[in-house]
Formats: structure tokens, sequence, C-alpha cells
DNA sequence: GTATATACTAGTTGTATACTAGGAAATAGG
DNA sequence: CCTATTTCCTAGTATACAACTAGTATATAC
């Protein structure tokens, strides 16, 4: 039940690029620095998320990478959910139609709906925005049930 | 991001449990031909729960398992953090204090914090008495947040 | 005493994570 | 055009963990 490396250092990367934008694109090489993490595993990571049109690219000399819309655009659920592939807590609900041949009399269904509900709803609520303002009492992270 | 299968058979172990407890000691192998999981595979997971006072259990003839509380005294949160080790979403929160050294600086560690929130409060809203009964609207599993 | 059950430890297999490595393709600047 | 720089793409590897199986010891009802 963990989050790994690719979607932690995504939203790192995110956050790096938000806060390093000057309008040009950032090289992988600059973030890797400061967030170490080698070049070679970003690579991997950025290009997931330029494929998925979440930033935008631009190889050679003063290349590299740039958000492709405004932080308070993104959520961080959209980042992961690329990055980690799915964020179900089980494998069923995974797909937008339940192919577990347990489903029609499963007692856990439910409850891993519930969950997976709850987890969603909370990761569409924060946005790349409210990552980067480093502030402390932040109402997004207060988030009531 | 998943639960594993000893979480979820432990989940289903306990529900056959408390649907078949008619005050006597269940043996594994019921258990284990109803479920379709392996006794071998069922000893580690209920030996945990056993462990833990979760479960109670008695070897020999007419010896097995029984549930030690009430079904509404479990919830679903103790079960799976007994068998899953922990339910945090990044291992910094696993220990009740984070010894991770970004922690001081870490722009993503109340996000993180938030998520194990809300995973932790579902988790514990849910009682094994709500799962016994596999009425399907249960407000339990409609948790709104 | 024996069959039946849990308790405990160790081993096995497969898969996923977390990387590293190498080269191809694009492009800015001389 | 040439070269250095950057992303793009594919493959390989080490490690750890998941998901089991296997064997034996221990307790106990009859």
């Amino acid at each position: 039940m963990k989050i790994s490396t690719r979607g932690r250092y995504a939203l790192r990367f995110m956050i790096d690029l938000a806060q390093h934008d000057n309008g040009t694109y950032v090289a992988l090489k600059d973030v890797s620095s400061r967030q170490n993490i080698s070049i070679k595993y970003l690579e991997q990571i950025t290009s997931l998320l330029s494929k998925f049109g979440l930033l935008l690219s631009v190889r050679g000399p003063q290349g590299g990478y740039k958000l492709a819309k405004r932080p308070d655009e993104y959520t961080v659920g959209e980042i992961l959910r690329i990055t980690e592939g799915s964020l179900a807590p089980v494998s069923c609900l995974e797909t937008p139609t339940n192919t577990c041949e347990r489903k029609d009399y499963c007692q856990t269904l439910k409850l891993w709906e519930g969950l997976n509900r709850v987890i969603t709803d909370y990761l569409a609520s924060v946005t790349l925005e409210d990552l980067i303002h480093d502030n402390t009492e932040t109402e997004y992270f207060n988030y009531v049930i």
C-alpha cells in the first residue's frame, strides 16, 4: 500500500518545474541536481508525463521541459495516476468494468470501492499549486471527512 | 498502492468466521474450502491475527479459531494493519516519529499526511459487522467526504 | 495412543521496483 | 555543416517483496 518512487519523484519534478518556471524550458540536469534524483531515472518519468500531455518538451541545447498548463490546473491525482499506473487499492477496481469472478457475491467489494473513492477524491482535491506554497496552514490538507 | 492478498484474505477469513460463529471453534480447513484459500497460507495469516489477540485458537481435534470479540468491535483498519504491516502511503509515515531527512523542507509531506489520514479514517469507520451484512445500501460505504 | 488441529520456520517462485546503460534523434550556436 | 547538448527509446540488472509450498513440532480430544 505504498506510493512508489516514480510517483513521488514525479511530484517533486513537477513542483520543482513550477517553482523554476521563467517561461523557458528547464533541463533535466538542473532538476536532477536540485532534487538529487538521477537524470536517467527522471528521464523515464518525464517522458511518461510528456507523453500524456502534462509536460511540453524541446530537445537539444536550451531545451528541456516546461509545464503544459498552470499549476492550479494539475491535480495530484492525475500526476500520480500516470506515473503509478493506477491508484486503486485492489486490482478489480483498476478497469472501468470489474472482471473479478467474485464480484457478484464479494463481501468486501463495497469496502474497496469506498476506500478507492476517498483516495481518489482526496487526491483530486489537491493541486500542484497547493504544493508549491509551502505554507503550514493550507486548507487542502486539513480536508475534513 | 495495493492491498496484498494477506490483508484481503484476512478480511475474508474474519467475515467467514463471523458468519459461521456458533460459539465453537472453526477449523482452518473449513474456512479454507469455503474461501478457496490454501490451508498453509491461511495458517500464516491466522497465526498473525491470533498473536495480536484478534483471534482465539485451540489446537487438536475440535480445535480451530474463534473471534475474540464481537464483529462490531473490529475495525477493518485494525485487521488490515496487522496483516499488511502498515497502511501508510509513504514509508516516512510508518513510524510515530518521521525520520526522513527531507521532512523539514519536504513539500509533499502534508499531502501524504492528508492522504494517510483519509485512508486511516475511512478504514476505522468500517467494522467487521458492516461487512457481514451484504446489503447494498449500507451507509458506511456511502461515506461522504 | 492416535488422529487432528494449530504453531513455527524455512524454502521457492514469480513479479515489480528502482534503478543503470547505450545509443538514436532533434536542435541551437558557431 | 559540425558539434555539443538535450530529450527519446529500449534493454538490461539487482534487489526486494509477494504469494505461496513444505516439513516438522506441539497441543489435545477421544
